[in-house]
DNA sequence: GGGCGGCATTGATACCGATCAATCAGCCAG
DNA sequence: CTGGCTGATTGATCGGTATCAATGCCGCCC
């Protein structure tokens, strides 16, 4: 998941893996705080999440850390690069994972249909990962903030009474190293915005959207 | 072209098309200041730049911009998302390109290998797009423009006696709308650089690298 | 040659987000 | 229940980059 430039709500259904028939190997469950690959592993296996949410970071050698994106239902991760993964991947919520064979991206033999697919989400990622540039490169906290809760409602949030229900597994430092911030910054405009009564915060981990109008107002940066 | 982790330096060679043989279409000129395409066209050519460099950009509605990639001998552009462009491309200086039917990506029927190396690409792209996340959202403005003078001197840099020349066509605005700075920034980053004996000034589009380590170190976030 | 226009540089200042530091809250172990 | 640990919040301050503004440079056209 990255954030994009929001459009339309999303349908936000349940994902059915690429293949329901006979794809070769079975659904994976890991529990979170596994890893699934590192930097430098060769790749074997890509993974499509059918539910849970996963983490992809990138570390510099001088500590700095950028999380790439998280992995959430529908998603695929895992595209290798000369045969690589160029990230570490782990579990932020226990997941089921649909994994395909790395050969049924990079050749098109065995599965026609499922290599097509896997193609496609590959293009697809590139695009979303650009919308992102423009995030990490040009936008305000409060945008990026804002940005990324409206993505993940779009995404698994849930109408619970009259408002929408998100939830954040990953703490305010990965949302940080995602949107290029601080845990601090972070934490500053969670309270901003729930002063404003943009959002509520029930809980750490989750956020209950009281004006969504305003929030998005924000993520595209309008002035209040 | 991104701004990635330096590695060793690369070749710097000739580039020669996937295909020199029966690639279906000829190879292209385009001007500088010509379009090849724009955001919400649909795809039908792929192009590898031979000579030349080409600007990609995507805009907000606001007029912010980002300047996605630079399109350098080598680079492959134009890949499609749900089969359409997501940024604008125009060329800035004149060019060579190759162009590959967006179906020699999508489906490898007429062609396996030159499908192979389109779809290596793009997973190259998802690599390197990773490493230019880590730049724009966690290093300070003297780190991004010495990353990216030591990016182009190792894509494109010539030795002219015993220096390290950089010609960098494009201008101060589209370097910070690369690196998510203001032109303010760009130019006085230059003139620290300039300053502190790093890089000579030669003209406003050549750089000439005097200390290469010293600039290595800069890039990668040495305190001096 | 002279003037104009666009881009780059430089300067002064503002402000956002980082940094450093001090609680605070939740959670687990004993 | 209590103490300690970890992560989140809040506060005070600093600093880097943006912003606003003035000037400089250079190419181009009349």
């Amino acid at each position: 998941m990255y954030v994009t430039i929001p459009t339309q709500p999303s349908a936000n259904a349940d994902v059915t893996p690429l293949r329901n028939a006979h794809t070769i190997p079975a659904e994976a469950r890991l529990k979170a705080g596994s890893y699934l690959y590192f930097e430098g592993d060769s790749v074997v296996w890509l993974y499509q999440v059918i539910t849970g949410v996963l983490r992809l970071t990138r570390m510099l050698e001088d500590g700095r850390r950028q999380v790439i994106s998280f992995g959430y239902p529908g998603d695929i991760v895992g595209f290798p690069s000369d045969g690589l993964h160029h990230t570490d991947c782990d579990v932020l919520v226990t997941a089921r994972l649909q994994p395909y064979r790395r050969s049924n991206l990079e050749c098109g033999d065995g599965d026609p249909e499922l290599h097509q697919k896997l193609l496609q989400a590959a293009l697809r990622e590139i695009s979303a990962m650009q919308d992102h540039f423009m995030m990490l490169g040009r936008k305000s906290a409060i945008e990026k903030v804002a940005s990324f809760i409206c993505v993940l409602s779009d995404r698994v949030g849930r109408d619970c009474g009259a408002y929408r229900h998100v939830e954040l597994p990953m703490s305010r430092t990965d949302i940080a190293d995602f949107l290029g911030l601080t845990t601090e910054t972070v934490s500053r405009t969670f309270t901003q915005l729930r002063k404003s009564k943009i959002i509520a915060i029930d809980n750490i981990h989750t956020v209950i959207i009281l004006r969504p109008t305003a929030l998005l107002a924000l993520s595209l940066g309008d002035r209040e």
